[in-house]
DNA sequence: GCCGTTTTCGGCCCGACTGTTTTCAGTCG
């Protein structure tokens, strides 16, 4: 019986949505599918597992009798017959036509039906050749525009990016606006605003009497490449990296509906329309408007706009109807964790391994901090690549750990290390040698490849490890350019559990390892947790806002989060030897 | 196709901008 991963159900359900809605079909049809896609792409179990388990899909939010009928015949026959009548109806080549910028599916249906194009290649053809302009409502404008998207998505320059690219442009911009005499408030809303661990475009919003001066700062941004459109209070551009900005102004008098309604999610943004709605109101960026007498009110604040509504204040990072807005009519959202509140690392490298900075630079960088304890953690000796340490070597290491803590009594400095999970099943150290360090981390960074029983039983075999204290993270992702290992997160997640050993919540914005998703999981199942920068030079530890951001999109309390407590505590809580 | 402290049927969010238009459809977020 063939295993499919959420990301594969989820594909094929927005498949569904994008080949149903060329087809022209009942649009509410179509989104139930794609919220059907994204809950499952979200979910911190796989939903293979849930119904092999003989557990009821339709328990899960936006999964009812159809989709749920239909996953299982999915993983029943490996197959799908209403996919097959489907695509037989229209080409599933259009799916990818669709991805196209400025091709929707109006014009999807209407290159197919009328010229017969079929594949993105096919359109840039006949493009090319000026037959896309025989199109109704097709000029040469609208023809060059589509052509200039194909090569863009050829050359890659477009799509999604991780929080390590769009945190930094998006600072950037804000410092330009934020400069401006007519920007009484700026802020970055979007999907970095909820710190998404990727991010497909970058939404500015700014408070202002006096749009003009501020878009033209906008549109000429050093980095930008290209002004796509530009209004009388929207501009949207594309920087040289090929990443999209929108610029919304409006009224000071109205920033809180439109913080709000640019935040998204946009499912999130749904559930709170309908809630205004059943309460007489309709909800827009502009403001809350009565609808039995056309009464506006307005709201410069989010809060207000949240308690009005019946609710508390949901933070943005929770913003992805995830059961936020039943908590928040609950008083139950989760407390949010604050970078503050994280009191030392595990997980950080020196140039003893591939790091950039000496141990005693790191030490210093983390006392700068606040940082109460650091443990340095290079890589083991199997990792040729990053020079890892022999038993040899991390005996001279100690004693350079130990002059440093005499120099810097600051902070408290411990000897660590990352242990390869070894491809081949075993672990780098043998127990003596583990037995002498003050924290082991393990994880795997080769054989990614491998088969999900191999992968995951080498991480069942750290986890039962008696000297092993957190697995490093643990599904092997690198955001944007690597999926993850094959493991199976749920068996790792209840074996963590049932000894005692952490997972790492990796907090470089090319891992985010785990995601919030399984975070979520984590903290259901009783996992201890631990946020590291797995920093590999001083400027590393600057990137714990991301690891923070997603324990807290994981609704994982300081109490789950290992390192919000003293050195102390932690030992006592996870040394198993 | 999903969903329910108004509903198991009848709802399901809303506006900016562009291009090709004589009044608006399509795309996007």
């Amino acid at each position: 019986m063939p295993r499919y991963t959420n990301q594969e159900v989820a594909k094929l359900f927005a498949d569904i949505g994008d080949l149903l809605e060329i087809k022209g079909e009942n649009r509410f049809k179509i989104l139930a599918y794609r919220k059907a896609a994204d809950n499952i792409a979200g979910l911190g179990q796989d939903l293979f597992d849930l119904w092999e388990s003989g557990q009821d899909l339709r328990k899960i939010e936006g999964i009812g009798q159809a989709i749920a009928d239909k996953s299982a015949e999915l993983f029943s026959t490996g197959r799908l017959e209403f996919w097959e009548k489907l695509t037989a109806e229209v080409p599933v080549s259009l799916v990818e036509v669709l991805n196209i910028p400025d091709v929707g599916p109006k014009l999807a249906k209407s290159m197919w039906q009328e010229l017969g194009l079929t594949t993105v290649a096919e359109v840039k053809a006949a493009a090319q050749a000026g037959r896309l302009q025989t199109l109704p409502r097709m000029g040469a404008k609208s023809e060059a525009r589509i052509l200039a998207s194909i090569e863009a998505l050829e050359r890659r320059e477009t799509g999604r990016v991780h929080l390590g690219i769009a945190w930094p442009l998006a600072r950037q911009v804000m410092a330009v606006l934020d400069n401006l005499p007519d920007a009484l408030k700026v802020e970055v809303a979007g999907s970095l605003r909820r710190m998404r661990e990727t991010i497909g475009d970058l939404d500015f919003l700014v408070a202002t009497e006096n749009p003009r001066p501020i878009m033209a700062a906008f549109k000429d941004l050093a980095d930008v490449q290209e002004v796509i459109a530009a209004g009388e209070t929207k501009t949207s551009v594309r920087f040289k990296n090929g990443l999209q900005a929108d610029l919304r102004c409006l009224e000071p008098s109205r920033w809180g509906t439109a913080l709000q309604y640019f935040t998204g999610s946009q499912a999130h943004n749904v559930k709170v329309r309908e809630l205004a709605q059943k309460q007489g109101y309709s909800l827009n960026e502009y403001a809350l408007t009565r609808e039995s007498d056309g009464e506006k009110l307005m709201f410069d604040n989010e809060v207000e706009l949240y308690e009005f509504l019946g609710m508390d204040y949901i933070p943005p990072l929770l913003r992805e109807d995830r059961g936020e807005i039943k908590a928040a009519q609950n008083h139950t959202l989760p407390a949010l964790l604050k970078v503050g509140d994280i009191k030392g690392e595990v997980h950080c490298h020196s140039t003893w391994s591939d790091g950039a900075d000496s141990i005693e630079a790191m030490a210093r960088a983390a006392l700068a901090r606040g940082y109460e304890y650091l443990v340095i953690s290079d890589h083991s000796q199997s990792l040729g690549i990053a020079n890892g340490l022999t038993p040899e070597r991390l005996r001279q290491q100690r004693r350079e750990i130990d002059e440093v803590q005499a120099r810097l009594p600051g902070i408290r400095l411990l000897q660590g290390t990352e242990m390869e999970i070894k491809a081949d099943g075993t672990l780098d150290f043998a127990d003596e040698v583990l037995a002498e360090l003050d924290f082991v981390v393990a994880s795997v960074h080769t054989g990614l490849r491998q088969d999900r029983e191999t992968l995951t039983r080498r991480t069942l075999a750290a986890i039962n490890n008696p000297y092993v204290h957190l697995i490093g993270h643990p599904s092997g992702r690198l955001l944007t350019q690597r999926e993850a290992g094959d493991f199976d997160m749920e068996a790792i997640m209840q074996a963590a559990a049932a000894t005692g050993t952490a997972l790492e919540i990796n907090a470089s914005p090319e891992r985010l390892d785990l995601s919030d998703a399984h975070v979520r999981r984590a903290v259901e199942l009783g996992v201890k947790l631990m946020i590291n920068c797995d920093a590999h030079h001083t400027d590393g530890f600057e990137n714990l806002r991301f690891g923070v951001a997603t324990a807290n999109r994981g609704w994982a309390t300081a109490e789950t989060i290992l390192n919000t407590r003293s050195w102390r505590e932690i030992e006592a809580m996870v040394m198993k030897a």
